[in-house]
DNA sequence: CGCACTCTTGAGCGTTCTCAAGTGGAGTGG
DNA sequence: CCACTCCACTTGAGAACGCTCAAGAGTGCG
């Protein structure tokens, strides 16, 4: 598979909605020595579905995708990922899910063998590597969830207070959203338009303003009652 | 999270649609000894939504659901669940989805505590928990998918070859689906009439009989022509 | 300034949903 | 054994939500 798994949690004033345990990335520290450093150009390839999953990838810097087409071209966004996420963790044999650039990316590589040769003699991170990939099925589930029983303006509303815990730029109020309208709609299982047009709406309704750069949250607590 | 993690894969004619890798129970079998077996009647809950995960299980005979409800009572199902399948290993603290008996079940309940235990002494209970939760997590990403980018008609399709490899009765053709139309419905996000009127349509073109005890697949190469 | 691209807006359509009624077994009790 | 009830499933009609197609606005870049 080609999510992703996140390895750390930034400490956030608004606790991330994805309820992941506390982890922190030590136990994954003396697999450096095997990595190395590289940079992939927005909208370039990390890797390709399909492809061995001889590596997996901890992203530096940049925002990155994982994508499935359909034979007709239809495409499903599984994950967005951010600094500190790591990547290709989560396929077996080959990558179930492309990964993509975002926006420019640095990343740090890792071989596979040397994963699962140190997972062997050093159960803690063998641990680490299982919690990584529950937390990265409970980030699974929620989709589902979205996917299966939200509405059009709920998915939308969700991906904001998700966004919300990720995308904050230093300078306070605005919400800065790497990825284009046709990422979001991909993600969400919705058409380009319907994004558009809920995000419209909820700026008429004084919930948030659509900026050149970005989105500016006003009422978070309106964005939350709608999720319920 | 409630999910599920497949145990066996067993040896059919036709692969599984999921490409889960070729797990076997074995070292799984040591844990046999903190094990006890439970009944659970159909309808009723093995485990609820945001309980303690202090047991993981493993369905011996019948068929079980992963549910969670919305606040307004929206329900999704994330996985049915068969003879071999375990239950419960994927959630971390607190169960994320609730798990339900759609027969009458009988399970193996084992302590977490000892699983947890024996894993951080047993590399190989390791890596086997990691690749259950690695072959949960493609599912539920084929289930985004199925949920993001297909077609009510295309999800029912996909379902029934889905349920080809499990629910097939001994004698012969006939496939006895031990779930409602309800849990169908909420497995694929749709409503209980959509999926109804697409089984009736696929009836009429002679894909498929729908019969009082289950569904007779009669084309399967249309059947897998739809979902391409 | 013009081109390319993303995003927004509009109009109309179609799939799916909701609400409602009807059908048919399975089980129960007379 | 036959009514009766219950429940799951099916079918129908109409509405609603989201999609498609198309055009327009805004932005960045050469």
């Amino acid at each position: 598979m080609s999510t992703t798994m996140r390895a750390i949690q930034p400490a956030n004033s608004l606790p991330p909605r994805p309820e992941t345990p506390g982890l922190t990335a030590d136990a994954l520290d003396f697999l450096e020595q095997f990595g190395s450093t590289v940079r992939v150009r927005q909208g370039h390839k990390i890797y390709g579905a399909g492809e061995p999953a001889a590596f997996c990838w901890k992203l530096l810097s940049g925002c990155a995708r994982t994508v499935k087409f359909m034979a007709d071209g239809r495409r499903q966004v599984a994950e967005f990922l951010w600094p500190g996420d790591l990547l290709g963790l989560d396929d077996v044999g080959t990558h179930y899910f492309a990964a993509e650039a975002v926006t420019d990316t640095m990343l740090r590589r890792y071989p596979r063998s040397a994963v699962e040769a140190q997972a062997n003699r050093h159960p803690d991170l063998a641990l680490r590597l299982r919690s990584l990939a529950l937390a990265n099925l409970r980030r699974a589930h929620q989709q589902i969830i979205l996917l299966g029983r939200e509405t059009a303006k709920e998915r939308v509303v969700s991906f904001l207070l998700d966004m919300d815990d990720h995308a904050v730029t230093a300078e306070g109020r605005l919400m800065v959203l790497p990825m284009s309208r046709t990422d979001i709609a991909d993600y969400l299982g919705l058409s380009i338009e319907t994004v558009c047009r809920h995000l419209v709406r909820l700026q008429r309704e004084g919930i948030l303003a659509i900026r050149r750069t970005g989105i500016e949250l006003l009422d978070r607590a309106a964005l939350r009652e709608i999720t319920s």
